[in-house]
DNA sequence: GCGTCCAGGTCTACC
DNA sequence: GGTAGACCTGGACGC
């Protein structure tokens, strides 16, 4: 089955994609070659679609399914899809400043600035957990684990892990089967307060409310520091924080002070006149070579 | 092949 | 509020 989803302008499938490292990690399954990715998710416990997207003109996303979907099953896809290519957010005023400087002209071309997301807000934050404190090899390693073997299977495609499932999991499989290591008890906490509803993260994705409000809920949260917490803001459409890691910093030292590590504050007052998209200048900034080297990472 | 050291965020205890 | 140390793993390095 195969049906389209409208996007609206400006808009590119592969700026998208390439906008971070999700598409590496599974579920996600890229071919760069041919310019799609698959994809597997669970929208409830008793049922598992999985899809392959492509952008074709950058009008629109081409969905494609094995057989035909129910109609539930199809408006679950479409809800997914749109969360994960952000098609409800506004870019307008992002892309009204960054036409305003000549330095951004590149973000315009490329109709860059949307970050992917995962189907669920729960897969995205245990899988910035799995970034936390190690290499990105290891973070493949985790998120392989926890898709290959506490993911719901249908034929060879496995979906991430339901909070229930990693939720009734011994810390010490975690630890040492997964790779978690110290990360596993808070895997475990977190998972635990979701499966049982003392987490309502749908009611915090969906909350009317500030930044610093959606802050404060997320860093009550045992193991999500102010990087994995100004990360996941980004996914939220929250870009006021910076976010930083060892790998920006540097990036930005590279980029504007010849290799010199710069303290956070005069990173922070480099971007701070683009006030609530400041966080994501400043992330479009260090990965401006991804885009001109045609996404080789 | 083995042992040692280091990088990578977050938490906790302590000042 | 700021800082030091522990947490765990993979990879780099020296022997």
């Amino acid at each position: 089955m195969n049906f389209k989803i409208a996007v609206p302008p400006p808009f590119s499938f592969l700026s998208t994609v390439y906008s971070h490292g999700w598409v590496d990690l599974p579920p996600f399954q890229l071919n760069s070659e041919e310019q799609y990715f698959d994809y597997t998710f669970s929208p409830d416990e008793n049922s598992i679609i999985s899809f392959r997207i492509s952008g074709g003109d950058n009008s629109s996303l081409l969905v494609q399914t094995e057989g035909k979907l129910t109609a539930a099953a199809g408006k679950k896809t479409e809800h997914a899809v749109i969360c994960m290519f952000r098609l409800n957010e506004d870019y307008s005023s992002f892309y009204r400043l960054a036409r305003a400087e000549k330095k951004w002209k590149w973000i315009i071309s490329y109709s860059a600035g949307r970050m992917l997301r995962c189907a669920s807000l729960w897969e995205d934050m245990v899988k910035m957990l799995c970034t936390t404190n190690c290499t990105w090899n290891l973070t493949k390693i985790m998120t392989g684990n926890l898709v290959a073997e506490l993911g719901k299977e249908k034929g060879s495609k496995h979906s991430f892990p339901a909070p229930e499932i990693i939720a009734g999991c011994d810390e010490q499989y975690l630890r040492q089967r997964i790779k978690m290591g110290y990360r596993a008890p808070y895997l475990l906490e977190f998972a635990d307060r979701v499966a049982s509803g003392k987490i309502d993260l749908n009611q915090l994705e969906n909350r009317e409310g500030t930044s610093d409000e959606l802050y404060k809920a997320l860093r009550a949260i045992k193991g999500f520091g102010d990087y994995s917490v100004s990360s996941l803001l980004k996914l939220l459409g929250f870009y006021d924080r910076m976010g930083y890691d060892s790998w920006n910093r540097i990036q930005f030292a590279k980029k504007h002070n010849s290799g010199t590590a710069v303290e956070d504050k005069e990173i922070a007052a480099y971007y701070k006149r683009y006030d609530s998209w400041a966080g994501l200048f400043f992330w479009m900034d260090v990965t401006e070579h991804w885009y001109k080297n045609n996404f080789k990472w």
